[in-house]
RNA sequence: CGGGCUGGCCGGGCGACCGCGUGACGUCGGUGCGAACCGGCGUCCCGAGGAAGGUCCGGACUCCACAGAGCAGGGUGGUGGGUAACACCCACCCGGAGCGAUCCGCGGGAAAGUGCCACAGAAAGCAGACCGCCCCGCCCCUCUCGAGGGACGGGGCAAGGGUGAAACGGUGGAGUAAGAGCCCACCAGUGCGGCGGGUGACCGUCGCAGCUCGGCAAACCCCACCCGGAGCAAGGCCGAACAGCGUGCGUCGGAGGGCUGCUCGCCCGAGCACGCGGGUAGGCCGCUGGAGGCUGUCGGCAACGGCAGUCCUAGAUGGAUGGUCGCCGAUCACAGAAUCCGGCCUACAGGCCAGCCCGUCCC
């Protein structure tokens, strides 16, 4: 489980981060990041709240033992990450059905490669 | 010892660090007269299942509806118990399978009525006659003159063959031209009556009748009994913003706002402030201690119930069990609570225990 105030709650975060956010997939998830302006570029300390993260798994991934499992997987996973997120920023992860068969290590490389993009482009969607 | 039947139980274990949720305690901050509430941090305890699953039944609980009765619709279906209730459980009855322990059965009514019974078969129920069997008449053939065979016509019969899931009882005798419950003996089955046993389903026994009147009700239907509807996203409380209503102040003699710690000053300027009810976003409650588990004892064949003692440790709300490891058994199944219980059904690697049955050997 995430702290408290680093998890995205409503479903309006939710509809906010996926239709304007900055999409990035791999092979098991695809991630969509809003980057708000005026949000320093990471670190613990600064002006606003932590970086929110919210997490997707539908049932086309598995039955409800398979699901919990991954979505615990990628929890943690991003809870390794937060640090390096922007503040005030939305994060939503989203598993795809492979996501499943994937261990540990294969989840938190994807995770890597798609934040790793999306910070890279989405520092030029700030000027907006 | 080897096969088998039934019931019950477990379903990876121990340890280290980091992280999350509920609760308790401590501490800090905020609100408040206070009780207390909210938030942050720290420590400690606890933290998915036997099916949590499918959502198929039955209840509790909540809201709505409701004088009573009936119809429609749905459900249940041997009997007697258990239970809050049930389609569940227990015991028994009947039928079937097995040497047996035991298992199986959607177990009311076909003599209230309607309907259906594929294929095959002559015929599938107000019975009927394909191949057959027998008698009579007439014709033909053979002939050892006793008779035998064949064709046609009239009539009798249902024993045998053959079809089928199922064909109007079975075996034997008597009888006959051939035959047939036509008659007789025994058996099976049906109905009625008597006696005996059982709370009852039903069983045992005796007598009589008719000889014998298929199956499907998961086809319609009939009978008996039961059932109001929606569901925790139930329901209750608080409640922004926008809109509505009311009151007050105000539209150049200016309400209100911005710059500001305050005053003055400057600027923008037509709405602003308060109250009211409904109630959206959102928040809180409902939310887990209950028809509860275990032990003993009493009643009961049992399911279960009474009494006494004892134990209680999930309550999330984008939704808590994960990450990195060590050792061992071993390569680890099916699978994740969402208002709560009682069941049913389905999935499942492997393991443990108890009782009983059959076979073999020994005493």
């Amino acid at each position: 489980m995430l702290p408290a105030d680093s998890r995205l709650t409503t479903s309006t975060s939710f509809r906010h981060a996926t239709r304007a956010g900055r999409r990035s997939g791999a092979r098991t998830l695809v991630t969509h990041l809003v980057v708000e302006p005026g949000g320093s570029t990471g670190g613990s300390t600064g002006p606003g709240g932590p970086a929110r993260v919210g997490f997707v798994v539908s049932k086309a991934v598995g039955g409800a033992v398979v699901r919990n499992r991954v979505k615990r997987r990628l929890r943690h996973a991003v809870r390794d990450r937060l640090p390096t997120l922007p503040r005030e920023s939305l994060l939503v992860v989203r598993a795809q059905p492979p996501a499943a068969a994937a261990t540990y290590e294969e989840l938190a490389s994807d995770l890597d490669r798609c934040l790793q993009r999306s910070l890279r482009s989405g520092s030029g969607r700030v000027e907006r």
